[in-house]
DNA sequence: CTAGTTTTTTACCGATCGGTACATAAAGAT
DNA sequence: ATCTTTATGTACCGATCGGTAAAAAACTAG
């Protein structure tokens, strides 16, 4: 499979790398992902990246831009969903593929129970406070491309016209990371899913595209 | 105002504490609040609550049994509202408080933002472990509380026949975690309300009670 | 007073943290 | 072949971690 000994063109001066710099970053991605930012320490690391700590300086940069780097990398792999549910063409089409997302993505075999933006770094000593706000300026710059969503929505005719997009992103992010703190707990699949359909029971929908709607039923749970 | 050199009733032998017992634990609980309980250093906390280490560990144990004892006075103190919550006559009332109270709780001022059993360990290292499972544990017990009291409210009907106990618990605990992320992500007060108005617009209600509600209108964020 | 008991203070322990200096190995260039 | 360049492996750095030994201090009991 893997083509060994293959360059013919223009290989940079000196001894190769004896590792694949993206497999090492999924790896490193694991392991902030299952520990957060503070939790996981350079051997940790360096371990499962199968890689010794000069070679992780070298290629990565100290902890911290190795971190940003493995957050891009979350971004664009398990949490991308996040961004493509917003090309959904209606906003109930779009919270309903955000949630579902989430409850898929939080609790995916094979990776840590929960959300990177939530483990990463909630609380932490003075060392690693600039994580935290790294991640809650990301957490919040979800909320905000959400809220943008929303008020198109409403602009479309999508949403009732009293209807508050700030307040429906806030809400409907609030339970997606509850449900991180609820997955790292041990909440399964269809827990999370069941909390996620609970929301999605009474999303507004527009008097325009469904007249006949009088009033939605309350919850029950089921 | 603090009474010295009252000692007149069998004062045990040996040299007298120099400092408030129970002041000290409130020390500790702001920094543990605030930081979590790995990033929580030893130093901050003896800087925090002015006791020197040894005599911290005199008093309280190590870090670990510290922080237990932390966690049963944030209960009892802070987090009260919890469990009164249960009292209230229905679980419309229950969920208002619940929410209301957490909204309150968690953006108090003078407070670190955020719940303690949310924030004090949800990833960590090898060492912390313990304490992330405590963490867990309790907020399962508490999901568990509220689902029994939502039982209760369905055999009285208070809660609609179909209502699932279960699924509505964990809605609610996850809509309080994922305050809980918000608050320490700089949401405000309002802000928070917001989502917990949100969350109870739609509560069921007993067709029993309200016989003439047919259903409920749709959540609008406002 | 002296003896006994408990707390405070200072100083320290081994382990681990993130990060790096340095020598060696493996490649291209000449 | 030698030189240059980059990566690897080892061994180490100072700082900080949680935890403690040992002596001085402050009290009660005689």
């Amino acid at each position: 499979m893997k083509s060994r000994k293959r360059a013919p063109l223009s290989r940079p001066a000196g001894r190769p790398r004896s590792f694949d710099s993206a497999k090492a970053l999924d790896r490193a991605l694991q392991v902030f992902w299952r520990k957060g930012y503070a939790g996981a320490s350079l051997s940790d690391l360096t371990t499962a990246m199968r890689i010794n700590r000069p070679s992780l300086y070298a290629a990565f940069g100290d902890k911290e831009t190795l971190f940003l780097r493995v957050l891009d990398r979350y971004a664009q792999g398990p949490g991308s969903h996040a961004l493509l549910a917003l090309d959904e063409l209606t906003s109930r089409a779009v919270v309903e593929k955000l949630l579902r997302g989430a409850a898929d993505l939080l609790t995916a075999p094979g990776n840590p129970r929960g959300c990177l933006l939530v483990q990463g770094a909630l609380t932490c000593g003075n060392n690693a406070d600039s994580m935290r706000k790294e991640l809650t300026s990301r957490r919040t710059a979800s909320e905000l491309a959400l809220r943008s969503r929303f008020a198109r929505a409403r602009k479309e005719g999508d949403l009732p016209k009293d209807a508050n997009p700030a307040n429906l992103a806030r809400y409907i992010v609030t339970i997606i990371h509850g449900m991180s703190v609820q997955a790292a707990g041990g909440a399964t699949r269809v827990e999370l899913r069941c909390v996620a359909d609970i929301a999605l029971q009474n999303w507004p929908t527009s008097r325009v595209l469904h007249k006949k709607q009088l009033g939605t039923p309350a919850i029950t749970g089921d």
